[in-house]
RNA sequence: GCAGGGGUGGUCGAGUGGUUAAAGGCACCGGGCUGUAAACCCGGCGGGCUUCACUGCCCUACGUAGGUUCAAAUCCUACCCCCUGCA
């Protein structure tokens, strides 16, 4: 609506908040009203082929704006945030350069944190090493995991819940990967790119009753919109049902179903309580992220938008 | 109508005289999180007061009303409701 403002430039905008709280309407907006490109900060949208328990925005939805990030990736493949701040940060660039701004539009707060400050270098994720020790978890438990660890790295096993077995498996990746305890690693974080510094951040607090009503309506309609068939077309098709693509809520429980592990009632009960148990991991996350600015209420409320508006001007 | 089973905290569900504000699960609330993050983990959870804290105290609560007992969710009596079998 409104030309491109010098001085937006200077800022990157993210909204973020809890998943169903509106931040896609409330991205779109703002893009329209300073001239901006959306990058999609969300670790589920970012797959292609999953689509319907995804909340990606339809194209004829996003009202001219140009969606970044978003739909792009194979779902047989793990995408993980440091490839996400790698891409975006060289989109954010990209963006920029046509005299845009840049809007993150996401719910997955490691992500942005993975921007703001850098993980400390590591390589790759080795697959064939980590469905080895994922056998050795499904066989003899976590717990298995954690005493191994204990040998290479006994002081991040000591910080770590033996039943935490992602980080406790990703300790003993990085160990095997490099010769290196992770915890003495971690301090080697890069310096933050100029980017963290331009970035304002806004987070949806939408009520919280509400919020939850959202969701179980929501998660009614993905199933009565065929999710049960999309999941299996994507099985059909080779997808494995344990790819990242296919853990996301919605998608991971119907797995299950057609697995016979649970009714199908018993699967959309189940994506309810994900979801909102995730909304609300969400909330913790980003109350406790630095700088963050809070809007009361959805991001489809107008009167929410404008507010968002007058804070950037 | 008769016989049998049962009514427990938001919910499911243990508990059959004291160590029970009542196991455990779930919901809900809070927290953590550095290359799988829509993942994974941890804590709280009847109410009020007290201590920096370990703690301590009071009130309310196991369908309802009454009773037995030093002491009851647990035993007795009556009533209400639910389920199953017989009729």
């Amino acid at each position: 609506m409104q030309e491109n403002k010098s001085n937006n430039l200077r800022h990157i905008i993210a909204i973020v908040g809890p998943t169903a709280s509106g931040k896609s309407a409330l991205g779109i907006e703002v893009a329209l009203r300073t001239g901006g490109e959306i990058i999609n900060c969300d670790s589920v949208q970012v797959y292609q082929q999953i689509e319907i328990a995804t909340a990606k925005v339809p194209f004829e939805e996003r009202r001219g704006v140009a969606h970044h990030l978003i739909d792009f990736v194979s779902p047989i493949v793990t995408f993980t945030a440091v490839d996400w701040a790698r891409t975006a940060l060289q989109t954010i660039g990209e963006i920029e350069s046509r005299g845009h701004v840049a809007v993150l539009v996401g719910g997955t707060g490691l992500y942005l944190r993975a921007l703001r400050h850098p993980f400390f270098p590591s390589p790759a994720t080795d697959e064939d090493l980590r469905q080895r020790l994922t056998r050795i978890r499904k066989r003899y438990g976590p717990e298995r995991l954690h005493r191994i660890l204990q040998k290479f790295d006994s002081d991040e096993a000591a910080k770590l819940n033996a039943r935490d077995w992602p980080r406790v498996q990703r300790a003993i990746e990085f160990y095997l990967q490099t010769g290196e305890k992770i915890s003495s690693q971690r301090p080697l974080r890069p310096s933050p790119p100029d980017v963290a510094t331009r970035l304002r951040v806004f987070a949806l607090n939408p009520p919280r009753a509400e919020l939850y009503e959202r969701i179980n309506q929501r998660t009614d309609e993905h199933f009565a919109n065929g999710l049960v068939e999309e999941v299996r077309g994507l099985l059909d098709q080779g997808v494995p049902g344990n790819t990242s693509a296919l853990g996301a809520h919605g998608y991971r429980r119907v797995v299950e179903y057609l697995n016979g592990e649970r009714t199908l009632e018993g699967a959309i009960e189940q994506t309810k309580l994900d979801v909102r148990h995730y909304a609300k991991r969400q909330l913790t996350w980003f109350r406790r992220e630095a700088g963050v600015e809070w809007i009361e209420g959805f991001g489809e409320d107008q009167q929410v938008q404008e507010r968002v508006l007058a804070l950037l001007h």
